[in-house]
DNA sequence: AAGACCAGCAACCGCGCACGG
DNA sequence: TCCGTGCGCGGTTGCTGGTCT
């Protein structure tokens, strides 16, 4: 038995509001608020509504201080790194854009904003760029990769200053402008509060997020490379989605020979420097690709990606061109 | 000029969670 | 503790206007 409609279907109208339902609407909750039933509002004001659409639209569009138009680069910085650090949490990532609604940031973020990133980080492949920087290395900040985007040439993405570092202790990409090792290992998702306190004033970049953000809609060349001939992927072998205490974190290494074979070894980076502190390294873990499909092989198989809660996929994709991503 | 295509955005849908009975 | 209900969220759909061919 399903869960009973929120509504009774055929007596709502749908589609585009008019202006003397918006009217209406206003009208009411100005005098009354909301009365904290959004199901019986329609009925109390007279529109023939579902109680979900009066709350959408009065969220979304009718209620004070709502900001339409244009967003600013600054605005544009909070949701990227929002984004990069908590994913798609649009609700969370508009609290901080006061008179942004979570749905008009969705809007931004897909029809805008993630194209203006993947043709900044990788003007040709439109993948995500991973080199192992110089430890003298001074990352560049989100803004100036911004800016930099306008003259990036486009025959030579290795030399772009948007390389990414990745600190495994952490378990988050920097890259812009925080040097690594600012989190503790014991930030997790979940406290998603927490998380937010912690970041540094220039925000961080969340290794996995960074990834989902780059890798998400299947476009362009999934292969990492690296100025060193190396691709990368990484993937957290927690499965319940949430990053966990001292979890591992398992970096795949994919390296070409002079004869365009690829290899693949994956090393465990706990607890070390991602680009491996080798006297601290712990003892390697290999999980080869065929074990990740294992892990992963209970799970829905829908537009030739198989997903589950943590990873997504792309079979579609030769082996280098795999991308793994966590979720 | 007209049809095809595309981008932007408002709105819908379904699911998970919280809460009260 | 269980169940029903409403809310909130994120993904998706579909309409509209602009641009391209």
């Amino acid at each position: 038995m399903g869960r009973a409609p929120c509504c009774d279907k055929a007596n709502v109208k749908k589609g585009p509001w008019s202006p003397e339902e918006d009217a209406k609407l206003k009208e009411y909750i100005d005098k009354y608020g909301t009365g904290g039933n959004w199901i019986a509002l329609p009925q109390k004001v007279g529109l023939r509504r579902c109680g979900k659409s009066c709350r959408l639209r009065w969220l979304n569009y009718l209620r004070p201080n709502i900001k339409h138009g244009e967003f600013s680069e600054e605005e544009d910085n909070i949701i990227i790194n929002l984004f990069a650090n908590i994913g798609s949490r649009w609700s969370i990532i508009a609290a901080q854009l006061p008179g942004r609604t979570d749905n008009d940031i969705k809007n931004y973020w897909n029809t805008k904003l993630k194209k203006k990133l993947m043709s900044i980080i990788n003007p040709t492949t439109q993948g995500l760029l991973l080199r192992k920087p110089p430890h003298h290395h001074q990352p560049s900040t989100i803004s100036s990769l911004l800016q930099h985007s306008s003259s990036t040439s486009t025959s030579s993405s290795s030399s772009s200053p948007s390389s990414l570092i990745c600190t495994s202790q952490t378990g988050s990409f920097t890259g812009f402008e925080q040097p690594i090792s600012s989190f503790s290992p014991t930030t997790t998702i979940l406290n998603q509060e927490s998380y937010l306190t912690q970041m540094p004033p220039h925000y961080q970049v969340n290794r996995e997020s960074f990834q989902q953000l780059m890798f998400s809609n299947g476009g362009g060349e999934a292969s990492c490379s690296s100025s060193d001939g190396s691709n990368s992927f990484y993937y957290n072998n927690n499965n319940n989605g949430v990053k966990q205490e001292n979890q591992e974190v398992v970096m795949m290494m994919s390296n070409e020979d002079s004869n365009n074979n690829t290899t693949i070894n994956n090393v465990n980076v706990n607890g070390s420097g991602l680009w491996g502190s080798s006297s601290e390294q712990a003892p390697l873990e290999y999980f080869g690709l065929e074990e990740i499909k294992q892990l992963i092989s209970t799970s829905s198989n829908t537009n030739n990606t198989i997903s589950c809660s943590n990873f997504l996929f792309d079979e579609s994709k030769t082996a280098e061109e795999r991308v793994l991503y966590y979720f």
